[in-house]
DNA sequence: ACCTGAACACCGTTCAAGT
DNA sequence: ACCTGAACACCGTTCAAGT
């Protein structure tokens, strides 16, 4: 039998990937922060140095791997407002909401730790952007149709996304019952939100 | 002159109090993510080993350090709720809101450093709990009072914290005069969260 | 063109010795 | 009782050589 070894070239896209994949694997196991590029590698088979010519740092694949997350969840959130009846727009905001936190529960450790521990950029540069700017669109054209009152759709927006992300974190800790408690207390908080004030009503707000 | 150093025996609260201060300049300067042990000890002159005397490690100095600001501005927050006026109770929810969003920029870059890049746990393990337990109290105390309805104030608590706290982070990369547009936007959504619906305004509200 | 793995550099942590 | 700093261990990154 022939001792030589077969050649290890891989088309880059593939092997790319498979770095990616076996960071994705590891990191949802123990977290970012312990990930070692040596585990990396002998995860995907590789030597430590072919790590370096596919990304520049361990940093680096942290960050390509959360932006990969963050397209995977926009995904599923654009598919779940697409199938959502289009005049209903308090229906709307609300089952997406449902469907965001569910989504986000679904891969909570990867999630967690991409965005929590150890390599999280500000806010803006974690792919939240393009959550709110959906849930703002959502807003806007509840705000056309003269279903909503909202004055700042793309701050309400943020608010509501921070509300709902910063809240799901903390109640992930806790029995699974709460997770259907917030769902319901995040969507009366973003109809109340959103809601056309009768006059009655606006003179109780004060201030 | 004497050649033999004066000793360098410092009373253990004073040393450590020292560190922390150390520690707490040099992230606030570079981040935490960069931080050395060895910048910490030479900063706050002592020698490289000192530091493990009162710290167990980076990470241990890290959620001292945390530990410290958060009660600074639970205390700072605590102030503010003692001044303001007991029976309007929307008006201590707003201006609570003010003051915690105000607070929080006046320490960005140390707080950013802290809780966002490098050492963060879940939300829960940052110390937010006892500021969350603070607006919880407001709540409830409002609700007491009948002036605001409110099915599940801790919730509601959870939920507007992170609002504001996410938000803010968000809005500190962009010009200054969105801070006010920001604690307007928060105290209209917490406002809108806790006020009374009349009949009419829960027909509006659907499901 | 893609891959290897030994060598290097840096830094967190320990520990035997010092006042 | 508190402090020192050299030594150690670990791991991210580089680079000369291999197919």
């Amino acid at each position: 039998m022939p001792s030589a070894r077969t050649s290890r070239t891989l088309p880059p896209e593939i092997r790319r990937t498979a770095i990616l994949d076996a960071t994705r694997k590891l990191v949802s196991e123990h977290g970012a922060a312990e990930l070692t590029i040596e585990e990396i590698t002998s995860a995907a088979d590789i030597a430590k140095g072919t790590f370096y010519l596919y990304f520049k740092s361990k940093h680096d694949v942290l960050v390509a791997l959360r932006d990969r997350l963050a397209a995977e969840i926009l995904a599923d959130h654009e598919a779940a407002l697409a199938a959502l009846p289009p005049d209903d727009h308090t229906g709307r905001l609300t089952q997406w909401l449902r469907l965001a936190i569910e989504s986000r529960v679904r891969r909570a450790s990867l999630h967690d730790a991409l965005f929590h521990s150890g390599h999280a950029e500000p806010a803006a540069a974690r792919g939240a952007d393009s959550h709110i700017a959906m849930l703002a669109r959502l807003l806007e054209e509840g705000a056309t149709a003269g279903q909503f009152d909202i004055a700042d759709p793309e701050l309400v927006a943020t608010l509501l996304y921070n509300a709902m992300h910063g809240a799901v974190q903390q109640v992930l800790a806790q029995p699974d019952d709460k997770i259907e408690r917030l769902v319901r207390a995040v969507q009366d908080m973003a109809v109340r939100a959103v809601m056309p004030l009768t006059v009655d009503t606006r003179r109780q707000r004060g201030q």
